[in-house]
DNA sequence: GTCTATATTAAGATAGAC
DNA sequence: GTCTATCTTAATATAGAC
């Protein structure tokens, strides 16, 4: 693997592990066993770095934003769709740990995320309207709207909530929590045929959180 | 005023509106028009500074949060008492605004804040029984707690999203929507008696935000 | 491409005069 | 209590040898 990529590996770990703002440039280059010199040939500093961190993570979320917007989701599909987004969002946690921070100093970032932001809004309209349509969700009486706002805040600040909670948590229990408290978000929701579902992942939920 | 108080003070302003990493000492000095060597005669530091605010907010909070809990709130004081809390929090924004940032750099305030987050968990679930109690809100089906932890993840992270969502949303109108926001979490367990609560709530949340 | 050595900068902090 | 002047430290960044 050519040294250009190992920075970007190691500056994503140390990020997530250590928040952006615990890692200097000289801790990157120890973590890689290089010299801060050359890590300086390869990137002009650690703003090049979580740049093209954050557009590879701009891209591959687009990507799985868009999918629900472009192919209608089948309603079975939804809660593995649910996993996918937060595998995602979990994979750039450095981003949400620190988010106001990071789109303070970099303006770019920020009119990106907001972006983003907007895109996770109409993917989950889109994915609420199918389970409407499909009989699984009424919400006659509040706006979807309301309902996929409160989602999203949610999907953005799940993690934090999450470590503020449980300090030592796993990783992989921690998606499994944040989806289903997503779950729980749209639980009052479900039509009374479909309520068993919820009730089947409440179940699913205490035994995959129970191998912790 | 005693100088003292006046650096408490232009430093909760500043860290308010800069973001409390952005600041320096020198900023405050400047800000106040006193040498930085002045400042330090006063406070050990950055750190000391936070610290005493942090004591503030947290022995203004703590009493707020107590409330609910020796002694029972009419449910229509419910509403006045969201307004109060989140009017609370909005004074201390600087530091819901760089939340991890702040409790990995002081692991005393991480230990208390988590103390805070438990006694907003309390006081949610005691308001709430209350309003179930009232037969104001039927939560069959859902368990109260998951509905209480749900409100409190908004509680703490609603000041971002919605500076997420409004770059340049006046203070006032920041408020409104925060509790405009919570009652939609609560919405779907209003029992059928009580919807038209929430529909006047739409409404009056309308003419509220239409002056901006 | 990679290293060592060094320069630059900004924040944090203190000493001593007034 | 307050100021000016100065020191320390840590992070960022570059120059030049290999």
């Amino acid at each position: 693997m050519k040294t250009r990529e190992k920075i970007l590996l190691a500056s994503l770990a140390l990020f997530n592990d250590e928040g952006e703002a615990n890692v200097t440039t000289v801790d990157i280059a120890n973590e890689l066993d290089i010299s801060p010199g050359n890590l300086y040939y390869h990137f002009h500093g650690k703003e090049e770095i979580i740049e093209e961190l954050f557009s590879a993570f701009e891209l591959e979320l687009s990507d799985i934003l868009q999918a629900p917007l472009q192919k209608s989701l089948s309603p079975q599909d939804a809660w593995f769709y649910l996993y996918i987004v937060f595998e995602q969002l979990f994979k750039h946690r450095y981003l949400y740990r620190n988010l106001n921070d990071i789109l303070q100093r970099y303006p770019d970032i920020d009119r990106r995320f907001r972006k983003l932001l907007n895109l996770k809004l109409q993917a989950a309209e889109a994915v609420a309207e199918e389970l409407v349509a499909a009989g699984i969700l009424d919400t006659t009486g509040t706006p979807l709207s309301r309902l996929c706002d409160n989602v999203v805040l949610n999907l953005t600040f799940w993690l934090n909530y999450n470590s503020l909670r449980e300090k030592n948590c796993a990783d992989e229990i921690t998606i499994h929590r944040g989806v289903f408290h997503l779950m729980s978000l749209v639980a009052p929701y479900l039509t009374a045929d479909f309520r068993y579902f919820y009730d089947e992942c409440c179940t699913l939920f205490d035994v995959l959180t129970k191998d912790a």
